[in-house]
RNA sequence: GGGCUGGUAGCUCAGCUGGUUAGAGCGCACGACUGAUAAUCGUGAGGUCGGAGGUUCGAGUCCUCCUCGGCCCA
């Protein structure tokens, strides 16, 4: 080797175009993105945007509202992220695409909240006016609207942050309002009931969040109810029935038995004692549990025979309490029901619709049945038929059958006049399930000594098991009938349409990103009941309307008027007023006639009408939106009920296109928990390594199923990251150099025009992705891209050139200018994944821009594809691969270091391969001083791939002195007097730049 | 228990309507360079495609069952 270079006077670095850019390898993301967002919104940059594109056609993500009540976790950051992507890359694709973000804000959490705070200061809710404490619910959301905007912000979401849509706003609560009076006004709205729990001490309906299940004692019943019809044989025997809620025997109304499992008819044959079931008694019991049964009533018995489901289909049965009052003497009728099992009790479920949900499905089912088969009027109206016709005769003789379920048990625990006996007609006054402290009241007792009297107790005992109570007070909760305010599911609502129908052809006209969603939205819709409205709560928007004592609506345009205008001036506040019922009433509706719902609507209602409120009324946006994006939960919460709102105010649905996401496990793919210590908290990644290195995770991952989140996957994007910052990086540091001289495409190099085409391909692969929301193909496709094509391959030849080509080289300039191309592409197409990075290398580069974010995706011309070019370029670098190879022995084997060392004979002898390589500069692409090509055969030994046939290469050392500022070695070294420690290229660039006063 | 959905190298992902020895990037190991330098280039080792049956000349790709996970219900 020459050491000419050591010995050089001239350091030539200095008159190399060395890559030249303060743009930092570590990027420091946690310290550099707040000061990037603070300069965004100095800006003013999403008005700048907005007035950027106002003459485009208007694209628009209507954003799923979160629930102001804390501070953002893992699920935010994904969803934002992903709309957030969404939206930058409409607007970079010739769109006004804004984003309007939004917030729920009323609901039960907020209000446990606040209740929690009360508890702390020793106050108590109820005591507090309704106004005021709803006031503070609506700080509290207040005050999480702000820290989450702060932290959405954080991350890189560009959104109207100034001016949100909140569920909360007077605008938005009178016209959830309004939406709800649509529905009342149309019929659709009605008063139904259903069972909730409830507690007595707190006078309160409770969500199942809101108890937790503590052991308690309860009295177990097992009750005889009469076969009154069925076949013959067991006419006059007893079904049995267990419970542990004896208080329930006076709302049952059915009794439920399995289809799987075996029943048989039992005799009692002797009784230990002489009350309860005596000798020749018979009974139906499941097969499983007689033995049980029995010694608990400690009787002896033999079983008679198999009692058939097909059997128990027709039995007709009477109350036990027939005989007490006036009001029982219906028909218990069995009914099949999933739920029973033969664990437990006797086989058959007692079921009373008033007080257990799965009661109240299994009735529903039944009568619904029932009254699909047009047997029963419906009227609403309670019309008892006699216990003593058949079943058959009731059915085929379409006699009138109640279908309501009665309200046994008041908001205190009292029995009702619905639970004749029990209630206010009994001698000493109603029976109590639970008292104000929580403790047992007088209702089992009462219910079991009727049925001691009426001779329908076959045993009884006590049971020590789980059961609800509440979280609050920690006394044991009941399940009590309350009326409720549902919307028709199946109602004909004029046009031959029913909201289910109409809901279920607008999932046919709605586009699902991925498909899934759309099977899954379907199925729910088709089988869910009708939708409940009401919630018995304080903090939401008032179910405002009146109603008369049997449930019908007051329907005066006049009085809604008022109560929305009033609502739209004072928010919902206005319905709890003092004085409002004869405010809204006025004064053509007597106050002493109509009833004042106070129930709110439940918050889903809220959200399904964001679409009302904010698309239809904001002069931004637009209804319906493009699209809606959310968690896949979101099946059952947010897209179905706009779907609902939507279809039964508009008939059809508020959104074009759904996408849902999946939700983020931990790093062995389960569930993120606080006791695992597995989460991962956005606000971390961000501090520790910037949102930037989030953005990308979310980029890098199939985001339609769950993903997967932990330290290796942070660092794996971590990696990925330095990796596109180091090109771009590159590419900053070259076209420091650019002049912005232009080369026409016609002259450019083939490699130069190679690279084009590849752009030109990549083009359509990105707009593909962003159309398709399909993320991880463009990062994937722009990484490798990245890696393979620029970094290993491009920069890597073109480095020669770029760094020691004279000033006026076609090729250097031609190189510039792909680069450049490359640049401005690459960092816009990017730019809605790493908005941060990618605002600071497009200010690098071009200090006078506002904004990376204000650009549109360069166009690549037709004229930059060139399929023949990339088939031939496709075989060069085969041939690369194989002298790649060879050189690499050389390097094991010490022969050389640097491959600019090396001057290989390529043996050539498939002729596609050599004629694609026949008129270009092999050792330039190899990056070598020098390459010998030859069709002849190699010698034995030479290189070869097992892949790559008819290429062989026989290395060999370049022959010349290494020339000391390119560092090739070549024969012309020297041929320069002037300078003579370098080869002739570089001489006559040393010229140049001398001329130019570089030197 | 039901509806929907998933399990391909350490990590993230490709593998279209079943067809040659299952791919990529990163990471890792080793090497080179020292003018992208806490960077860059090269080479290599990693997979019984969750498991078991079955259909087929042939299955990661189709069918059945099992298993582990997820969302929503019950």
């Amino acid at each position: 080797m020459t050491d000419s270079a050591e010995n050089s006077a001239l350091d030539y670095s200095t008159t190399l175009y060395l890559p030249q850019t303060d743009f930092p390898m570590r990027a420091g993301l946690p310290k550099k993105e707040p000061e990037i967002v603070a300069r965004w919104l100095d800006l003013g940059l999403y008005k700048k945007l907005r007035e950027d594109a106002k003459d485009r056609p208007r694209y628009v993500l209507h954003d799923g509202p979160p629930y102001a009540n804390g501070n953002i976790h893992i699920g935010h950051a994904l969803n934002k992220i992903l709309k957030d992507v969404i939206t930058r890359s409409f607007q970079m694709r010739g769109y006004d695409s804004n984003y309007v973000p939004g917030w729920d804000c009323h609901g039960l959490p907020i209000e446990w909240k606040i209740e929690e705070q009360y508890r702390a200061k020793g106050k108590n809710k109820d005591e507090v006016p309704v106004n005021e404490f709803r006031k503070e619910c609506r700080d509290f959301a207040a005050h999480w609207i702000k820290v989450q905007t702060e932290e959405f912000q954080r991350l890189g979401i560009e959104g109207d942050f100034e001016t949100p849509y909140t569920t909360m706003d007077f605008h938005s609560e009178a016209r959830i309002a309004g939406e709800l009076l649509k529905f009342a006004m149309s019929g659709q709205l009605y008063r139904g009931s259903k069972p909730v729990m409830w507690s007595v001490v707190e006078r309160t309906a409770l969500a199942e969040a809101e108890v937790e299940y503590q052991d308690y004692e309860s009295d177990t019943i097992w009750v005889k109810f009469p076969v009154v019809n069925g076949p013959d044989d067991l006419k006059g025997n007893f079904v049995v029935i267990w419970t542990t809620t004896p208080w329930t025997i006076p709302g049952n109304r059915a009794i439920a038995y399995s289809g799987r499992i075996a029943y048989g008819v039992y005799e009692v044959t002797a009784a230990e004692n002489d009350f309860g079931p005596q000798p020749g008694e018979k009974l139906v019991f499941a097969d499983a549990l007689a033995e049980e049964c029995f010694a608990k009533a400690k009787l002896e018995y033999r079983r008679l025979r198999d009692v058939k489901a097909d059997e128990l289909a027709t039995v007709i049965c009477a109350h036990p309490l027939e005989g007490l009052a006036d009001g029982y003497q219906f028909a218990v009728p069995l009914i099949n029901g999933e739920h029973v099992t033969d664990d437990a009790g006797t086989g058959f479920v007692h079921t009373a619709p008033g007080h257990g949900r799965e009661d109240f499905d299994a009735w529903m089912d039944f009568t619904g049945d029932l009254m699909r088969q047009a047997v029963l009027s419906g009227s609403g109206k309670t019309q008892h038929f006699s216990f003593d016709s058949a079943r058959e005769c009731f059915v085929t003789a379409g006699k009138d059958f109640h279908t309501t379920i009665p309200f046994t048990v008041d908001d205190a625990g009292f029995f009702t006049g619905d639970a004749p006996g029990f209630g206010p007609d009994r001698d000493g006054g109603p029976a109590r399930v639970i008292d104000d402290k929580g403790k047992k009241g007088n209702a089992n007792q009462t219910v079991i000594t009727a049925l001691i009297e009426a001779d329908r107790l076959f045993a009884r005992g006590r049971l020590k098991h789980t059961y609800p109570h509440s979280w609050r007070s920690k006394k044991p909760v009941i399940f009590r009938n309350t009326p409720q305010w549902f919307v028709h599911m199946d109602m004909d609502l004029g046009d031959g349409t029913t909201l289910r129908s109409r809901a279920l052809n607008a999932i046919d006209d709605t586009r699902f990103v991925p498909k899934a969603g759309q099977n899954r939205l379907r199925a729910m819709i088709e089988d869910r009941p009708d939708w409940v409205l009401s919630r018995q709560r304080a903090w939401g928007v008032p179910i405002c309307v009146f109603a008369d004592e049997d449930g019908n609506v007051l329907k005066d345009e006049a009085v809604n008027k008022r109560i929305l205008e009033a609502f739209e001036a004072e928010g919902a506040d206005a319905w709890f007023a003092e004085g409002a019922k004869e405010r809204f009433l006025g004064n053509d509706h007597d106050p002493a006639k109509w009833i004042q719902v106070t129930d709110i609507l439940d918050v889903w209602f809220d959200s399904g009408s964001t679409h009302a409120f904010t698309l239809e009324d904001r002069p931004d946006l637009k209804w319906p939106a493009d699209v809606y994006l959310e968690g896949s939960d979101q099946h059952r919460g947010w897209f179905h009920s706009s779907l609902l709102e939507s279809c039964g105010t508009r008939g059809r649905a508020p959104y074009d296109t759904v996408i849902t996401h999946g939700f983020t496990m931990a790093e062995d793919g389960r569930k993120m928990s606080k006791s695992l210590g597995n989460q991962v908290f956005p606000q971390d990644v961000m501090a520790k390594s910037g949102a930037d290195i989030l953005r990308l995770w979310v980029m890098n991952t199939d985001y339609w199923e769950d993903q997967r989140l932990g330290q290796t996957i942070i660092q794996t994007n971590i990696d990925a990251y330095r990796k596109m910052r180091n090109t771009v990086r590159w590419m900053l540091g070259s076209l420091a150099h650019d002049k912005g001289e232009s080369v026409d495409y016609a002259d450019m190099p083939e490699l130069e025009r190679l690279m084009l085409h590849r752009l030109w391909e990549l083009d359509a692969v990105v707009n593909k992705g962003y159309d398709d929301f399909d993320f991880k193909r463009i990062s994937r496709h722009l990484l490798d891209f990245m890696v393979l094509e620029l970094s290993a391959f491009y920069f890597d030849i073109r480095k020669d050139t770029l760094y020691c080509d004279a000033p006026s080289s076609t090729r250097r300039k031609a190189a510039l200018q792909v680069v450049h191309h490359i640049f401005d592409r690459v960092v816009t197409w990017l730019a809605p994944m790493l908005p941060f990075t990618m605002e600071e290398a497009w200010l690098d580069r071009h200090p006078d821009a506002v904004s990376v974010h204000l650009e549109q995706f360069r166009k690549c011309p037709d004229e930059w594809r060139d399929d023949e070019l990339a088939a031939k370029w496709k075989k060069v670098r085969t041939v690369r691969r194989v002298v790649t190879g060879a050189l690499e022995i050389e390097r094991r084997e010490k022969r050389i270091g640097s491959s600019l060392e090396a001057a290989p004979f390529v043996h050539v002898t498939d002729d596609a391969l050599r004629e694609a390589i026949e008129d270009l500069d092999m050792a330039e692409i190899c990056i070598t001083s020098g390459v010998s090509v030859s069709s002849t055969p190699a010698p034995g030994g030479a290189f070869t791939l097992p892949d790559v046939n008819g290429v062989a290469v026989v290395p060999a050392l370049a022959k010349g002195r290494k020339c000391a500022r390119s560092w090739r070695v070549t024969e012309d070294v020297g041929s320069d007097p002037e300078f003579p420690d370098v080869s002739a290229r570089d001489a006559a660039a040393l010229h140049e730049l001398r001329k130019l006063g570089r030197i």
